[in-house]
DNA sequence: GTTTATTTGTTCGTATGTATT
DNA sequence: AAATACATACGAACAAATAAA
């Protein structure tokens, strides 16, 4: 249940209302970790941890013999930021509200190559979602999942077709990390119509594998994103 | 000049080499921290900071209480950083070579809003430089590149300009991080020509704007990739 | 241009806490 | 319930990069 009682995770947190309150931005600069260490009387090291964990936020960056710094921010969403997250998750960082309709579920043997090879099936039978999404009114998306049927209970998943698969998957699985490929493809006749723009507009398309720690394939996720609605946010870092 | 005289890196390199021959393929787990402290005589911590390195690269993944994993690899490429790739480290990824021809390049007050704001200028003249990028011997990004006048040499620019500005631009500055944004839009008529694409094809709009430690952006660059050539590549973690 | 102070980076040791099997 | 494995936290010391005197 989040039951986070670590002191590094408190000092993080401290450190950050600090941030916001503008009490550290001065010059963009913070306190020596020995300054920090003193002033929240713990050691060096879990200042350290603390900063380490807002850097992982893209909050700090440090610099080796410089100091600490407090990073740029941007006012919009990062994709990347929060690590992963499911489309549910990403609506309510962005203070919107996403729902889903079904458009096709089946459980079937007959897949694509891709599939096949990304979720590492033969013949076993895998639940084939395709949904359409929506932050607030808008469509945004059309996303077609793929999962192996030894990994939801049908019942449950037919009761939350329209809902948070994530979540239901995490109920029996571990998820650990996904790879995702980003490309640029023209949308077609039923894409636009769904999507409600023209045929011929640009749209953002997204195949996402997600994988437990030991490595098996649990998802395989294929979705078309409006290109003049959503943008991928990515920070990335020197060295 | 790279002297990594730190003991991390050194178990970190050896970890690699040993995943990369099998030799702790087992199932995709690793020995426990402490053994391993054990097997090459460090510390744990020592350990653990190695760990923590491949984690950030990608090729570990941990899960408390239970072990550390080698994580799933692309056969295409997979990312050693926060995400997505610069274009010579893709290309050489794909081992392929990368050369760059110049389109136009000035020294200009006269600048868009959106590279005024990313670049935090007024009147200042700005170096504007457009080129167009080859894998090989395919055209694959138009890229246009802002930087103050301050950050560099105009002699030094103009020997350079087909080269690495990133590499010159690090002689005077300091890049600390990049904020990127992805999204589709149309070839235009100047593009596809370009491109070699017909108009109206999809592309990936890129811009970055980079910035050093303290917050001062450095550069900002606005790219336009072919879509049905260039895919971006992630991973996310859980968490 | 060299020295000195500041700041982050590395590495050890030790002890205890928490999650998983 | 016990064993295993990662997580947290302290203290201490020295190294390396940077900036200021």
């Amino acid at each position: 249940m989040r039951n986070t009682t670590n002191i590094f995770t408190e000092i993080a947190n401290k450190i950050n209302t600090k941030i916001k309150n503008g009490s550290y931005s001065i010059e963009q600069k913070l306190p020596s970790e020995y300054d920090l260490a003193k002033e929240f009387n713990v050691s060096r090291l879990t200042i350290r941890k603390a900063v380490d964990l807002l850097i992982k936020q893209n909050i700090l960056i440090k610099q080796k013999g410089k100091g600490t710094y407090i990073m740029k921010q941007t006012d919009k969403f990062q994709s990347g930021k929060n690590g992963l997250l499911s489309f549910t998750e990403s609506a309510r960082a962005y203070g919107k509200t996403s729902k889903a309709t079904l458009i096709t579920f089946e459980k079937t043997t007959q897949l694509p190559e891709e599939v096949k090879e990304n979720l590492q099936v033969q013949e076993e039978p895998v639940f084939h979602i395709k949904r359409l999404r929506f932050f607030d009114e808008d469509p945004m998306t059309i996303e077609e999942i793929f999962i192996k049927e030894t990994l939801l209970d049908e019942a449950t998943l037919e009761e939350n077709i329209t809902g948070s698969i994530f979540k239901l998957i995490e109920e029996k699985s571990d998820i650990a990390y996904s790879h995702q490929e980003i490309e640029a493809v023209l949308a077609t006749d039923e894409l636009s119509e769904f999507l409600a723009v023209e045929k011929g507009q640009p749209l953002l398309l997204v195949h996402t594998t997600t994988y437990s720690a030991s490595g098996h394939p649990i998802l395989f996720d294929k979705s078309y994103y409006r290109g003049d609605k959503y943008t991928f946010k990515n920070i990335l870092h020197r060295i």
